[in-house]
RNA sequence: GCCGAAGUGGCGGAAUUGGCAGACGCAAGGGACUUAAAAUCCCUCGGGAGCAAUCCCGUACCGGUUCGAGUCCGGUCUUCGGCACCA
């Protein structure tokens, strides 16, 4: 009878689905723990491909073995709905983006379905509805409350082609990434929240997440970009203005030959003179047509003209020219010294433009680059003889004590862009009074309003059109609602903890249950998410706990990144590239045990690997044999059978240990070298049938489901039984061949027993070697036996 | 450029702390069963020399440490991922 998966796949979903089987009782509290936490997908129309199952498939092993094991589990999954790809379909085609969305997750459900995953779908978050975004919303007002988000003029990228802020990574060579509409630099009045001010606890938290990515963590210190050095004070000649650098090089200052200020910095306008004044703002005007990434783009082509100002170097009273230049970006202080001896791009500017190159630390050679490295200071007056960390200090310490400039830290970490020009997101609960305050809406979820026409117009963003819905009246005072949304990002900064008590309305989750709960033991998910969403979800997290709502400082205990999957050639799949594999397709052909199986045999999870439909081959004998060795063949005995004794317990200790790793493909190694000595047997003993079934379980959940209904136990159901134990004597080889060396080359090969004695295994040694001394006996137990002669 | 990960048969990949390189699987070749095919089962399968026992070479490249290196150290090259004028 050979294993009709269709049917067996359809009967079982449905009983799961039926008893509720995958259903956790929160308030159960009397087992251990265990939160397995998927990144939630964005529900796009293209559907699942064969790449996304990869993580969900490895937690969902955990997950499985993890109840069997005694944990109360809690496995959930969602949809990230908010999103662009609804809101175009709404502008093209005037329908709803709902409608949209609602299909696509439909669609995804289905698939989810199909692939078996042990999902709690009665806590399913879909992050566009109200009931849901009520809680980001709310988290955001308290972040307004205590001072972290605000509203102000910022410098964005507006794409007057969308109508729309974008964000850098939508722009492509200035143009933007969807239709190839210009983009320009404009200042616009946004929300912002202030996660520089959690940039030391995000640093420092790192130190505390063992279980996560080495490059995940330094990645995010990267991007957080602390750097401690110096603010120093110029004045401007001839007036009483001055502005502020920061430098981590305050050593060179003495090498300081001109200074550099933003284009958009506040001082330009008011120190340039008037023979310059043409040509600095011929400068500004070209900039803003710049996008960022044209301005980073790193080269030694860098522009800029001369104010026609001076200011003072405050260490010697040196008179440096005020130049503008792109290379210096609105940032930090917006202003830099150049010292062109010991800059990279200090020099080529000041090659570009003919400006002095002043040595003041030894090393290198100056006509060829700049010296960044170490070395002797000279003509730097009180710091002459010193080396870069001694001057360092001795400098600052004197700046400070002539408040001439102090010791400081600053940070790359820039404020998180908190508003949209778009309908299909959170409306940010913000109305801004006649009278010029700015309130909050007291009544959460503030849902947005339905309607028909979804463009943005003259600037304004698509909510503009709600007339209605925008102009309001609190407490007799007129006012208009802010029409901007929030980003995609901000429903999964913190969604994890509404997966705890996703249908709560009176907080965002019973402290009570998130106490128990949090944090995510085990998350999964891509690694482009390190200093986007992983990032703010810590931010929020931690502001959270600070309020004292989350009881953890960090969300997400353990982290892992699954590799991408290939192409069967090793290229990316894409749909451009049309080589995108539908799981649909591959469960129809094969079922879904065997997909699973195939996916986590493919190589270790975290790694990149090629898709290879030929090789599916292998997993899907491997799941027949097993059919046939329980369903077909009459071995499955209540009789011992010493042959299997040794290996039955040796694979259960390995492929429990090897899940509780994520090393699938070894455990499924395991589990067929397991199979191939049980096909070898006449004899199949009922206590190993058993075992090996649940271990195979959460790895081909349905057909372990129906062999154990059929052969072991019709009524209670496999997910219910304990998971097998392993004696840990039975576990290890009694005896094991080693290898005998004489001078390192293997010369024969004996068999001992675990542990024997060491004069013994040397006597046999020698023996098999025929040799009767050695200069040197080297001796590894149950390893290898290596005898020197000279 | 900086940060991170990796480089092992025809292919995907195994290899506790340094201790038999190539587990498991795919493909390939040969055989059994079959009227035939599919399915299944058995054998071979890193390279070279040899009738053979056996020997030599082999984990990107060069060097080092060690009785012993895929694994540790120094250097080089390549690939992938992330970040990129942050003063």
């Amino acid at each position: 009878m050979d294993f009709n998966f269709k049917d067996i796949e359809a009967k079982w979903r449905e009983r799961w689905e039926r008893d509720e089987v995958y259903k956790t009782d929160m308030y159960d509290f009397s087992k251990p723990k265990f939160y397995a936490l998927d990144m939630i997908p964005y529900p796009s129309g293209q559907g699942l491909h064969v790449g996304h199952p990869i993580g969900y498939i490895s937690n969902d092993v955990v997950s499985r073995m993890k109840r069997m094991q005694g944990y109360n589990v809690l496995h959930p999954m969602g949809f990230d709905s908010f999103g662009l790809p609804a809101e175009q379909y709404a502008i093209n085609t005037g329908n709803h983006p709902g409608d949209f969305t609602d299909k696509n997750i439909a669609t995804f459900t289905n698939q989810l379905k199909k692939l078996g995953f042990s999902y709690d779908w009665s806590k399913e978050i879909k992050t566009h509805e109200p009931e849901f975004y009520r809680w980001t919303q709310w988290i955001f007002e308290q972040l307004y409350k205590d001072g972290y988000a605000e509203h102000k003029p910022k410098y964005v990228n507006w794409c007057e082609g969308l109508g729309t802020v974008l964000a850098n990574d939508e722009i492509v060579d200035g143009k933007s990434e969807r239709g190839g509409f210009p983009v320009e630099k404009r200042l616009m009045k946004q929300w912002t929240l202030n996660i520089p001010a959690y940039a030391e606890k995000l640093l420092s938290g790192l130190d505390e997440l063992p279980e996560w990515p080495n490059s995940t963590k330094e990645g995010q210190r990267n991007w957080i970009g602390k750097s401690v050095g110096a603010e120093v004070e110029f004045k401007v000649e001839n007036s009483d203005l001055s502005f502020r650098v920061f430098t981590t090089r305050a050593d060179t200052l003495f090498g300081a030959t001109y200074c550099v200020l933003c284009p958009e910095h506040e001082l330009v306008k008011r120190i340039t003179t008037p023979e310059q004044k043409a040509a600095v703002d011929d400068y500004i005007a070209a900039c803003a047509k710049k996008t960022d990434m044209e301005r980073s783009e790193l080269n030694d082509n860098k522009t800029g003209v001369f104010t026609g100002a001076y200011c003072i170097n405050p260490v010697n009273d040196e008179r440096l020219p005020i130049w503008i230049g792109d290379y210096v970006l609105m940032y930090g202080t917006g202003a830099v010294m150049a010292v062109p001896a010991h800059d990279t791009r200090d020099y080529f500017f000041a090659r570009a433009h003919n400006l002095p190159i002043k040595r003041v630390v030894e090393g290198g050679n100056l006509d060829e680059a700049a010296y960044v490295g170490d070395g002797v200071h000279v003509n730097s007056g009180i710091l002459d003889g010193l080396n870069v960390a001694d001057a360092k200090e001795k400098i600052i310490e004197w700046l400070e004590s002539r408040g001439l400039g102090n010791k400081k830290v600053n940070y790359k970490l820039r404020e998180w862009l908190f508003s949209r020009q778009r309908y299909w997101g959170e409306p940010i609960p913000v109305v801004y009074l006649e009278n010029g305050e700015t309130v909050l809406e007291e009544n959460l979820p503030l849902k947005l309003p339905e309607m028909t026409d979804y463009k943005a117009r003259n600037g304004e963003p698509p909510l503009n059109n709600a007339t209605e819905w925008k102009n309001v009246e609190m407490n007799g005072v007129k006012g208009e609602r802010e029409t901007s949304t929030m980003p995609g990002t901000a429903a999964t900064a913190w969604y994890y903890m509404r997966f705890i008590d996703p249908h709560n309305d009176t907080a965002l989750a019973d402290p009570e249950l998130l106490k128990h709960w949090m944090p995510v033991d085990l998350y999964i998910g891509g690694a482009e998410h390190t200093v986007g969403h992983l990032l703010y979800a810590r931010y929020w997290n931690q502001y959270l706990y600070d309020k004292g709502i989350s009881p953890v400082k960090e969300p997400f205990k353990k982290l892992v990144h699954p590799g991408m999957l290939l192409g069967e050639n090793g290229e990316k799949m894409s749909k451009s590239k049309g080589n995108v594999i539908n799981p649909d397709d591959v469960i129809d052909a094969v079922g879904a045990d065997t997909l699973r199986v195939y996916e986590m045999f493919m190589g270790p999870i975290t790694e990149a690997k090629p898709w290879n439909t030929q090789n599916i081959e292998g997993s899907k004998r491997f799941i027949n044999r097993v059919w046939s060795v329980y369903i077909n063949d009459d071995k499955i005995k209540d009789e011992p059978n010493k042959n299997l004794e040794k290996l039955y317990h040796k694979t259960v200790k390995k492929v429990t240990s090897d899940y509780e790793n994520l090393s699938f493909n070894t455990a499924i190694s395991q589990m067929m070298i397991f199979m191939n000595a049980v096909s070898k047997e006449s004899i199949f003993p009922f206590e190993y049938a058993k075992g090996f079934i649940k271990l195979l379980s959460p790895l081909a959940p349905f057909i372990s489901a129906e062999i154990w209904e059929r052969v072991f136990d019709d009524k209670n159901l496999i997910d219910y039984q304990p998971w097998p134990d392993f004696n840990p004597e039975l576990a290890r080889d009694d005896e094991v061949e080693i290898p005998v060396q004489v001078n390192s080359k293997i010369k024969a090969r004996i068999m001992i027993s675990i542990d024997e004695d060491k004069e013994s295994v040397l006597k046999r040694a020698r023996e098999a070697v025929e040799i009767s001394t050695a200069d040197k006996e080297i001796y590894i137990p149950n390893k290898i036996v290596n005898f020197i002669k000279k």
